[in-house]
DNA sequence: CCTTCTTACGGAGTCCGTAAAAATA
DNA sequence: TATTTTTACGGACTCCGTAAGAAGG
C-alpha cells in the first residue's frame, strides 16, 4: 500500500472520477487507473464502481483510514523538518476566532508574525503539516477534558478553560420561564454573587428541544455537544458557516435560536448548571 | 516515505542494530543501510548514529510518528479484508482481565470461539490489525467519557459504567481515620444507602501521597490515573505485571498499597467522593 | 582483526507515459 | 458516437542482493 497510491484513490474518491483525479495530481489517466487496480489488487477487493466511481464499501473502509495516515505521513516529515531546520525566520499563528485573544498573550519576538484564522480540525491540520507553527483552537470540553482533535501527534503546550453560557435573545421565553428578570445587557459582568445564587442555572439537557444555532467554526459543533452533555437530539435550527462571533449573537438576538458560548462574549445569556462544562482553549504545537 | 522503510526504521532503532534488523525483516545488512539511507535523504536529516546506533532528535520525531503510521496502515488492510471476506467461521475475543465478565454477556453462535487475555492496548492493537474479531478492555474514565486508546479507526459498540473503589487492606490507616469501622468484607454489598450516605467517602486527591500499586495490565495505570484525577504524584510503591485480579488483591491486602477497582471485585475498600469517575469496560470492533 | 556499516554494481521488478482497445451512456 | 476506463508495451527508475570497501572497537 504505496502511500502515493493511497493518495490518488482518496482523489479518485473524492473526486469521483479517475481522469479529474489524474489531471489534478500531474498522472496520465492511465497511470491512475493502475494505481487503483493495484491497489485493488494488493486488497483483494474492488475498492470503486466505475461509472460512476463510488467508493464501494471496501473502498469507504479503505478511505476512513487512507486520510489519517497520509495526514500523519506528512506530519511526520513536517515534523522531522523542524527539528531539522534551525531557528524560525518566522512566526506563523494559527487560531479559531474564539481563541484568538489567547494568541495575543504571545509575546511576539523579533520575528515576522502572521495569523491565520480558520476552523479547529483546519488549525490542527496546519499545525502537523508545518504550515503554522502554533495553533490556539478552542472547544467546549469536560473539565480538564482535552479537545477531541484528529490524533496527529500534537502536543497541547497550554491550556485555558473559562465558564460557558447559553446565548439568548433579550425576549427569550426561557428567561422568562427559568430566570425572570436576567435578561439585561449586564446580566453577567454586573451580577453580584448574590444575584447570581438567587438565580437557577440552566441545565444543558433541559434546552435540548430548544431551537439552536449550529456554528461549528465558532464554537462546539452541535452533534459533538450533544456527545460531551449526552443527550441527543440537539437539532440545528440554523447552520452558521461564518467566523465572526457577532454575526453569530446578532442572529441569536434576532431570536433564530441559542448557541453555547464562553461567558465573556455573552451579553445576554443564561449560566450553566454544569460545572464541569468549560470552553477551553488549547495552544497546540508540533512534536513532543 | 514507503512504509517499508518506515518499518526497517524502527526495527533498526529498537534493535539498535542494522544486522539485527535485517535478520528480523529478511533483508540484507546492505538492504537495510540503503532504507536508512533513503530515508534520511528524503528527509534531509540524519536519523540515526552509527556505533551505537541510536535516533537521533530527528528520529526520536520520526520514531513517534511511524510506529501509529504503520500500525494503521494494518489497520486499513485489516478493515478492508474483514468487508471482502464473507461471514467469519470462528470468533476471536480478546479482553483485558477485568472485563472478562463482560465479554461473557456476549452470546456464543455456532461458531469455534477463542479467547485471549491481555493488556488494553494489546487488545486494541489485535482488534485494529484483524487478529482478533471483537475486544473487552476496561479502564477508569470520567463518566461517559471514552477511554483513552491509541487511535486505529475502531468503534466502540457498547459501554457498561460501573461504580469504583480504593481497595485498601483490612487494617489499613486510612480507614481507621477517614471512615472508622467500615472495612468489613461486605461492605459494599450489605450497606444500606443510610449507611453509605453515613459513611463519608474519600476524595482521590486526598490518596495522592499514600502507597499505590501500579497495576496496568488490570486496571488504569497510574500515569493516566493521575491525569484524569488531575492530580500529580500517585507514585507507585509495587509495580504488579500480573493480569490477575485476586494477585492485586492479596498484594494489597498483605498492605503493598493500594489500587483503585471495579467496586464489584473490591472487598475491604473506600467509596469514592467523586462520582464522575467511573470503571468503563468498552466493546470494540473494527470498522464502522 | 573482527564486527558493523557503507558503497559499487547489476539483475529483476516497478512505475508511468504513449497508444490502442474496450466499455458504458 | 463520445467519453471514460482498461490493457499492451517499453523506457526509466527503484529495490535489493552480491561483493568489495571503510570505519570503529
Amino acid at each position: 500500500m504505496d502511500p502515493r497510491f493511497l493518495r490518488t484513490f482518496v482523489t479518485v474518491a473524492r473526486l469521483g472520477s479517475f481522469s479529474a483525479a489524474a489531471r489534478e495530481l500531474g498522472y496520465t489517466q492511465s497511470a491512475v487507473s493502475q494505481h487503483i487496480g493495484v491497489l485493488e489488487a494488493d486488497l483483494g477487493a474492488p475498492l470503486l464502481t466505475r461509472r460512476p466511481v463510488e467508493p464501494t464499501e471496501a473502498g469507504a473502509r479503505l478511505l476512513e483510514h487512507a486520510e489519517p495516515i497520509l495526514l500523519r505521513l506528512d506530519a511526520a516529515r513536517a515534523d522531522v523538518a523542524k527539528v531539522a531546520g534551525g531557528p524560525p525566520r518566522s512566526l506563523r499563528i494559527g487560531t479559531t476566532p474564539l481563541a484568538c485573544g489567547h494568541a495575543a498573550s504571545l509575546v511576539a519576538p523579533a520575528l515576522t508574525v502572521t495569523v491565520r484564522v480558520a476552523d479547529r480540525v483546519t488549525i490542527a491540520r496546519e499545525v502537523a503539516t508545518g504550515v503554522l507553527d502554533v495553533g490556539f483552537v478552542d472547544g467546549v470540553a469536560a473539565v480538564n477534558d482535552p479537545l477531541r482533535l484528529p490524533e496527529l501527534g500534537l502536543t497541547v503546550a497550554e491550556v485555558w478553560e473559562e465558564p460557558l453560557a447559553v446565548a439568548v435573545p433579550a425576549d427569550h421565553p426561557l428567561i422568562a420561564r427559568t430566570v425572570p428578570g436576567i435578561a439585561r445587557p449586564s446580566s453577567f459582568s454586573r451580577s453580584t454573587d448574590e444575584s447570581r445564587r438567587s438565580r437557577p442555572a440552566v441545565r444543558l439537557e433541559d434546552l435540548v428541544d430548544a431551537r439552536w444555532i449550529d456554528a461549528p467554526v465558532v464554537c462546539a459543533p452541535l452533534d459533538e455537544l450533544a456527545a460531551i452533555a449526552r443527550a441527543d437530539g440537539f437539532r440545528p435550527a440554523l447552520h452558521y458557516d461564518g467566523a465572526d462571533v457577532s454575526g453569530l449573537l446578532a442572529l441569536v438576538a434576532a431570536g433564530h435560536g441559542l448557541a453555547l458560548l464562553p461567558r465573556r462574549v455573552v451579553t445576554h445569556g443564561l449560566a450553566l448548571a454544569e460545572p464541569a462544562l468549560t470552553h477551553r482553549t488549547e495552544l497546540l504545537r508540533l512534536g513532543g
